[in-house]
DNA sequence: CTTATATGTGAACAGTTATTCAGTTATTGA
DNA sequence: TCAATAACTGAATAACTGTTCACATATAAG
C-alpha cells in the first residue's frame, strides 16, 4: 500500500462529478466482476465474457468505459486484446471497497 | 491509513454485487458532495442541502441510501438530525477516489 | 481471396434512478 | 393548543444505464 501525501477532502463541483463518474462506472455488479478477474491475471475479452457470464459485446462496451475512466489497459496480441488493470492505483481502490463490504 | 490484513481480491457474485451497490452509492455527484462535507464536520441535513445546492427533500433521499450502507451515521439533538461519516474506512475509500481523480 | 476468429460499435429496449412535489411526523416555543 | 421549524416519505416523471442484436473491423490461416 503506497503512502501519497493526504489529499485535502475538499472538492469543487468539478472534482465531485469526476468522483462521481469513477464511482458509478465501480457501480455494477459486471464491472466489478471484471474488475477482480484483473485483480488476479491479466485476460482477453473472450475469458472475461465467460467468467463474467455475459456476451463479449456487453464485454466490450464495459471495458470501454473501463478504460475511459483508466482503470483498465489493453495491450493488443494478434486478434486478441489482453486487459489489465491500469495501475495499483486501481487495486487498491477496489480492495477498499472490498474491506467495506466484507468487514465494514 | 490503517493497514489491515489485504482481502483476496477473488469475489463471489454475492460480494461483487454488494460492491457494485457500495461504488453505485457513491457514483452520484450530490452524493459525493454530501460525503465531502462530512469529511470535515458533522453537518445538518439543512446545511448539506444548502451546501450541494438541492431541496432537503432530495438530501434527505440521498441519506437514506448512505445510511444503508453504512456509509453515514445519524445524531438527533433536537429537531435537527446531524450526519457524520461512519468510520475511518469511509473516508480512506473517498479519498482513494480522490486521489484517483487528482493524480491518477 | 476466402473463411474463421476476436473484438469493437451503434441502435433500441427494459429496467433503474435522481429529483421535485405534496403531505406527514416530530420537536420546540409562545 | 397553535404555529413554526426540521426532517422524512411516497408517488410521479424525466433522464440514464446495461444488455442484446446486428453489423463492422481486424487479424490469422488455408
Amino acid at each position: 500500500m503506497a503512502r501519497d501525501k493526504p489529499s485535502s477532502p475538499a472538492v469543487n463541483r468539478d472534482e465531485a462529478a469526476h468522483m462521481a463518474e469513477l464511482f458509478r462506472t465501480l457501480g455494477d455488479p459486471s464491472r466489478v466482476r471484471i474488475i477482480a478477474a484483473l485483480a488476479e491475471r491479466e485476460c482477453s475479452v473472450g475469458a472475461l465474457a465467460k467468467w463474467v457470464g455475459i456476451s463479449e459485446s456487453a464485454v466490450s462496451h464495459h471495458l470501454r468505459g473501463l478504460r475511459q475512466m483508466r482503470l483498465v489497459r489493453a495491450r493488443k496480441a494478434g486478434r486478441q486484446v489482453f486487459y489489465s488493470l491500469d495501475d495499483d492505483h486501481v487495486l487498491e481502490l477496489f480492495l477498499k471497497g472490498l474491506d467495506h463490504v466484507r468487514h465494514g
